[in-house]
RNA sequence: UGGGAUGUCGCCAAGCGGUAAGGCACCAGACUUUGACUCUGGCAUUCGUCGGUUCAAAUCCGGCCAUCCCAG
């Protein structure tokens, strides 16, 4: 039994459950938490807020079965400024962001991990399928899960580096089977619950609605162009679409059409074949490192610029402090502006940027 | 108004007497802790229209309608 002080995120879901489970079985002092995310206010408080969401009435019960100590958080400020209004300024600016990646570096391991360490644990545990291993030096890395197919190491790169000493990940040598199977013979009430997907504050999938509906702007129709400029149609609106999609334009042009690329100032969806999607070369900003401080020297690296997206092949240079130039020795499909571009060295996170 | 051409699914388009290909688009499902991609399935009892010939017509014949081009 260790005596750190620990501290598990969980949403109400199966994984975060069992990584409770996982953790309170190997250490002595360990309670759950529960982040609510569309609070008017930022408190700290016990599982008996006065108006407890359903993830958090979960995540208690689980907490109750296993004899630990259930907190909630709000954060809904903290969600609202770096998560939600970032992507709606995203989507108007034509970048396509990733609201999770932003989630975890601003809240997850931002707010909640500032919260957790105000009130004396040293330690935060999540349910995300992803390894961090101490090294012989005395260093942590954060790896890949074994579990290629649930990896979500992608999603982390952008944490800060001087916290992974302080992470727990539990689950990053588990199946999701294995999960699910010990929250069924642990009686867990969400043993097989369907898996969370979409952008969690946009349930219904909707996320053009959303945009609309939460930043009060209007998106006026324009012009679908070819490679070349030419006139193809009319788009209804640039936060409907995204770079690399097919579905949804609704333009007939005898084989399949994709987007391009986005103009916000001039109102154009640039439309082309599959075949010009691809490039072996794109710029990232706003970079993170994990293993190093920074890239000295152009560097031999897998990198993925999507989650569900072969780690390809590629140098990697870092051209100043905020900039980093990749060339992949195949051409990538569709990279999307603001999409994260993770480096990878075998298994291991070694840092990434946003796709700029 | 003469002369020519064309009318097959939302778009493009095979078919040329034997009982409606295909592509794009669209819809549904699968996949998925971001946006996408992808995959699977669905999608014209009907061929501008009316009538004729034929055992059988989108395919042949005639009228009408529509569109386009040329001429005036």
């Amino acid at each position: 039994m260790s005596n750190k002080k620990i501290l598990v995120a969980m949403s109400g879901g199966v994984d975060s459950a069992v990584a409770a489970l996982i953790v309170s079985s190997s250490h002595k002092s360990v309670a759950g938490i529960t982040m609510k995310l569309w609070s008017d206010s930022e408190r700290f408080c016990d599982s008996f807020d006065a108006s407890p969401d359903q993830n958090c009435l979960d995540a208690k019960q689980i907490c109750d079965r296993l004899s630990i100590p259930h907190y909630s958080i709000s954060l809904g400020d903290s969600f609202r400024e770096c998560v939600v209004s970032r992507f709606i300024d995203e989507y108007i600016a034509g970048r396509t962001p990733n609201p999770c990646v932003e989630c975890n570096k601003s809240i997850k391991f931002g707010k909640l991990f500032d919260a957790a360490e105000h009130y004396g644990y040293d330690t935060l545990a999540t349910g995300h399928y992803a390894v961090i291993e101490k090294n012989p030096s005395g260093s942590f890395s954060l790896k890949r899960a074994s579990d290629a197919s649930k990896d979500q190491s992608y999603f982390l790169w952008s944490i800060d580096r001087s916290r992974l000493s302080q992470i727990i990940l539990p689950l990053g040598n588990m199946t999701k089977s294995e999960i699910r199977e010990i929250a069924e013979q642990n009686g867990f009430e969400n043993a097989h619950r369907k898996d969370s997907q979409d952008i969690c504050f946009i349930p219904d999938g909707e996320y053009a609605s959303f945009i609309k509906a939460h930043s009060g702007s209007d998106f006026p129709a324009g012009k679908f162009i070819d490679t070349r400029g030419n006139a193809l149609g009319a788009h209804s609106g640039i936060i409907n679409y995204t770079v690399g999609q097919r579905k949804g334009l609704g333009i007939a042009l005898g084989q399949p059409m994709f987007v391009k690329e986005k103009n916000a100032l001039a109102n154009t969806v640039t439309l082309s074949t599959d075949k010009e999607l691809y490039s072996d070369t794109l710029t990232a900003h706003r970079l993170n490192f994990l293993e190093c401080a920074s890239l000295s020297s152009p560097e031999r690296l897998t990198a993925k610029i999507r989650y569900r997206h072969a780690p390809a092949a590629a140098t990697v240079t870092q051209i100043d402090a905020d900039t980093l130039s990749v060339k992949f020795d195949d051409p990538q499909r569709a990279a999307a502006a603001g999409q994260s571009l993770v480096l990878y060295d075998g298994d291991t996170v070694v840092g990434g940027g946003i796709i700029g």
